[in-house]
DNA sequence: AACCAAGTGGAATGCCCTATCCGCTTGTGT
DNA sequence: ACACAAGCGGATAGGGCATTCCACTTGGTT
């Protein structure tokens, strides 16, 4: 995002467009086909050779770190905005729905959000302080009455595990799916709980990819 | 399963005795490692040549629906079963966590229950039939103030996409995350809903693999 | 202007995969 | 016992991918 800063002694700058060029299009890549697109079709993408694209980022997950940071970032945000509101509920419902929106407009992210990256340190500090603020507003949504007294930070991992799932299966009615997901979890989190349920998509789009699975094949 | 009996022509017995082991060696790998585990890899664990696998099922998804055919008739026998429970509630919660069950204990059959099979016409009859039970269920604990009015079918098919998302994420505590998700979503589901909930999985277990793709890389 | 470290792209290597071909082996009916 | 259709597995073609290597180019400094 930032020109750079403590990256070993500054790039050369056709070399430095290179690499936002290299971001941009696995921006792109992992946005549409998830983190398992290869490196080579990135490079591809970005009309750089494939060399350029390993000198840059000698690993995937490297790649994935800067790709996504920005992301991980406006996750955080949601966070700590989501703290801001006057309801502690009303916080965590948005919280947990804009979470959700952002998997379901990113399957890249979506992966993202459902593993741990040991490294890219930037990353795993945004996610921490998002979870942070998170489990501060669990507290305060207990307290008023409306979160239930069991529910637990790491229901918000398993939530993001499962709409990751269902964004994956659900290819054509996707985004109905995890929202009528979303809305069936608030409403186990919830105390009182009688919300309005966002429609169930319409079945017949529902199951409809047919052993899309990695390599070819086919009917 | 049984000899064979429409299949044009009855195999020779050594070649039916490879199609058992093709199979019995598929239904062990796919356990294992899902569906997306290739034909080579199958062939090698049933001790066959590659053309032997080819010959005898020419597409993946046949070998998958000869696969899966048993386990999912293990689902509809379920369904059918859960509909004879005296209380309809009880029946729709004893098939929602048995089939869940199923998924976790099977990563193949997990996604199997996520996709449409065109062809495989007994596979595809199996799931109807379960899938008809399951609806009538539906019906009736509604009926009873049980199940909340507004549970569609589809959010079985949800249920189920999420739950394969959250085993494949969750790897080391896959178990316990996938039936703390199925708590809270019956949760969601009853009308009443005060049933206690299984407890949540360790969280460091939880987010634990890193850049899990298909293909190699590392840290 | 000239130099050279930094940077580049494409070729090469080695792996695994799908799918088909083909010459050899074997079960089975006569 | 024999013939031969049925079946077998290894080889092969063809492709994608990760990763490394290397001869060439170029930005930036003097």
């Amino acid at each position: 995002m930032e020109p750079d800063r403590k990256r070993p002694r500054r790039l050369r700058c056709d070399a430095e467009q290179n690499r936002e060029r290299i971001i941009e299009a696995a921006r792109r890549v992992y946005e549409r086909e998830g983190l398992s697109a290869s490196m080579a079709s990135i490079a591809r993408a970005a009309g750089v050779g494939i060399a350029t694209l390993f000198r840059r980022f000698p690993t995937r997950t490297e790649l994935i770190a800067a790709v996504f940071e920005d992301a991980m970032e406006r996750n955080r945000a949601a966070a700590l905005a989501a703290g801001e509101r006057a309801s502690a509920w009303d916080g965590f419902r948005e919280y947990v729905e804009t979470v959700c929106g952002l998997q379901a407009d990113n399957r890249g992210f979506a992966e993202v959000l459902t593993m741990n990256f040991g490294s890219a340190k930037v990353l795993e500090r945004h996610r921490q302080e998002a979870f942070a603020a998170f489990t501060d507003l669990i507290g305060r949504a207990k307290a008023e009455g409306r979160l239930r007294e069991d529910f637990a930070p790491e229901d918000l991992l398993i939530l993001l595990m499962a709409n990751a799932g269902v964004l994956a299966a659900a290819t054509d009615a996707a985004g109905e799916a995890s929202r009528r997901l979303v809305g069936q979890m608030l409403r186990a989190f919830a105390v009182g709980a009688e919300e309005a349920l966002p429609e169930a998509p319409a079945p017949k789009r529902l199951l409809r990819g047919m052993v899309r699975g990695r390599r070819g094949s086919a009917c």
